[in-house]
DNA sequence: TTTACATATTAGAATATCCTAATATTATAA
DNA sequence: TTATAATATTAGGATATTCTAATATGTAAA
């Protein structure tokens, strides 16, 4: 029963708001991926992602891991990982 | 394990993507209110309580109630809900 | 009815967001 | 090295957000 820090929970929500930005962040929940999965799943372009990646990580919801000339983004935000399993779970009217 | 509608979600992420709006939500799922008592609560000007108050409406989280002059806010909004009780219990780092 | 109260709406300025196009950086392969 | 692949960064335009100031609307009391 905390109070909530309006915010710092409201840059979660700000992260989430681009349906983009969603979309990215429950892809790399299930596969964890380069950015050119990435592009490639969601049909944007390099730059395009290369931004919404930088502004999830800037959040603190994914972290980055380079191997070799790729970077590898993960999923790694307890709150972000309740909220996504929420939207799976309830049947949204 | 239903499909996630984006664009859909991240309207919901988006009303909630500001601080003030957030606390609103907050404010009023305990003690639904009137527009007075919420530019009270919050210490923000009438207007932009309106207009904030428009938005959480406009994306389904709030709904207002008539009596005499004064207009009573409600939030009704599965999601909604479930999502301030996580940032309550979340004792996010 | 006038007056006051509660709320809504509008206009416009300041700022933020998000895209594309172009360029920079970095690591591996040839 | 040089070339290529993967990613990051920058600039700038189009659009969106959010505030204040001003005005409008609706209801009830005097």
């Amino acid at each position: 029963m905390s109070k909530i820090d309006y915010i710092k929970n409201s840059e979660i929500f700000k992260a989430l708001s681009n349906p983009i930005r969603l979309q990215m962040v429950d892809f790399l929940l299930d596969d964890e991926c380069c950015v050119t999965d990435v592009v490639n799943e969601l049909g944007i372009s390099q730059s395009a992602s290369s931004q919404h990646l930088l502004i999830l990580k800037n959040s603190g919801i994914v972290y980055p891991e380079k191997h070799g000339t790729r970077t590898c983004y993960k999923v790694k935000n307890k709150l972000a990982e309740e909220i996504i399993k929420l939207l799976k779970t309830n049947n949204n009217d």
